[in-house]
DNA sequence: AAGCAGAGGTAAGGTCTC
DNA sequence: CCAAGAGACCTTACCTCT
């Protein structure tokens, strides 16, 4: 028996407890657009949603010479407003801007009646990623078991981690808040609670900067309050499904016979659903995982018509291809199933796709797969926007080959009366 | 010839998230 | 005529094989 060096960092006789962290920067995009321009502190932005011509405009020099620092335009002040910005949506907006009323996932046009003043920046995706890499680096120094979710946010596994399971985890969450402020200059909200389930609402009980620990008695008290839609998976139209039941609060959820909710949601999410408003997740924080699709898509200026536009159509079209080629190369993938998607003009949706027998990066292929699937979607109305998506994908070099009995694809038929048009 | 059960794949649509 | 883009996952239906 050797003898003790150092205390343990945790109790010693304490039982380990599963104690998960979900970790949320505040307000990313936007803080990252104001540590480059703090001129712009206290102001009306609204942050695009990348639209290459609001791009354009913002980092053209007047004389159209090259590129420079983005104008700081009003949005009211765009020339041909529409046409910059008519389909753009915002990502993200200051607070001074949401005080009009502007917020994510709202049209620029909508915005801009809104909020006239408001300044519009192009998003900085490579600045974005870059603080996203900084942070989650800093995180993955301290505590290793950390599970990407998104560019903003992560989950993160305190339980074995020296500190995790001090002041149910507080200890640790400060330390990484402080590093990620040290290393960015951004602050982050984290909530640790018993899994991933309640870390992830946890998170949001203290914003911004604020830490919030949750433990398993506290769900009566500080969970079952709150509305059905805080719960991650719960959106709009579970929402209202449940609104129309008579079920708001999550301890209503939790009220329901689970065969009751069974009957109305499905086997899967009605059992799901009594699970998790009794705040049940066992669900473990994976490291690492592997894309299952990759897709390129895109909304027109205008509205295109499959005759009359047929040759911008083809462009676009052959475009989207070899851009989800090169995604896929540049990342080292193959695919095997090709799809297509595209929104009408008035919003519907219709999606083909078709599984080959061997996997595939060419950009030929995609596009001759995706032509034959485009054939079987009726194209008499006008299209607004155009998407081509590779699934079913294996990394490079370490594809099963060739199919052992090739199949011939089950293709519906395509509507007598549409054309193959382009 | 018809029927059933289960597994696994394919296809289409939908929901949800950031 | 306000309403992006990328990705994961679910449900339902249908097909094939055993």
């Amino acid at each position: 028996m050797e003898a003790v060096t150092s205390p343990p960092p945790d109790e010693p006789s304490a039982p380990r407890l599963r104690r998960i962290a979900h970790l949320d920067m505040d307000a990313f995009f936007a803080s990252v657009e104001l540590l480059r321009y703090p001129q712009l502190k206290g102001l009306a932005v609204v942050i695009g949603g990348g639209r290459r011509k609001v791009d354009e405009l913002l980092h053209q020099s007047p004389d159209g010479q090259g590129l420079r620092e983005p104008h700081f335009i009003p949005v009211a002040d765009f020339p041909l407003l529409k046409d910059y910005v008519g389909r753009g949506v915002i990502t993200t907006a200051t607070y001074a801007a949401r005080q009009f009323g502007v917020g994510s996932a709202m049209g620029m046009m909508k915005a801009a009646k809104l909020c006239p003043h408001a300044i519009v920046l192009p998003v900085d995706f490579d600045e974005v990623r870059r603080f996203s890499r900084l942070f989650k680096s800093t995180i993955a120094e301290i505590a290793p078991v950390m599970q990407d979710r998104g560019v903003d946010e992560v989950y993160i596994d305190f339980t074995d981690v020296p500190g995790g399971q001090r002041e149910g985890g507080r200890v640790l969450a400060r330390l990484i808040q402080k590093s990620i402020f040290d290393v960015t200059g951004l602050t982050c909200s984290i909530g640790v609670a018993p899994n991933r389930l309640l870390a992830k609402m946890a998170s949001e009980f203290n914003k911004p900067n604020g830490i919030s620990i949750v433990h398993e008695e506290d769900l009566k008290d500080r969970i079952w309050p709150l509305n059905v839609r805080k719960i991650n998976g719960i959106g709009p139209k579970a929402g209202e499904k449940l609104a129309a039941l008579g079920i708001t609060t999550i301890g209503e959820l939790a009220a329901q016979d689970p065969q009751w909710l069974i009957a109305r949601f499905g086997q899967s999410s009605g059992a799901w659903m009594h699970r998790v408003a009794w705040g049940r997740d066992d669900s473990p924080v994976v490291t690492e995982s592997e894309p299952v699709s990759m897709s390129r898509e895109t909304t027109f200026d205008r509205d295109l018509h499959a005759v009359r536009d047929k040759a911008e159509l083809g462009r676009i079209f052959t475009d989207l291809c070899e851009r989800v080629a090169a995604d896929l190369q540049r990342k080292g993938y193959v695919g095997k199933t090709i799809g297509i998607k595209l929104r009408y003009d008035d919003f519907r949706i219709a999606t083909r796709d078709q599984t080959l027998d061997r996997y595939t990066q060419d950009a030929a292929t995609i596009r001759r797969t995706a032509g034959l699937c485009l054939k079987r979607v009726p194209l008499d109305r006008k299209l607004r926007l155009l998407g081509v998506r590779v699934g079913t994908l294996e990394r490079e070099g370490e594809v099963p080959d060739g199919p052992p009995e090739p199949r011939a694809p089950r293709v519906r038929e395509a509507d007598p009366h549409t054309r193959p048009l382009f």
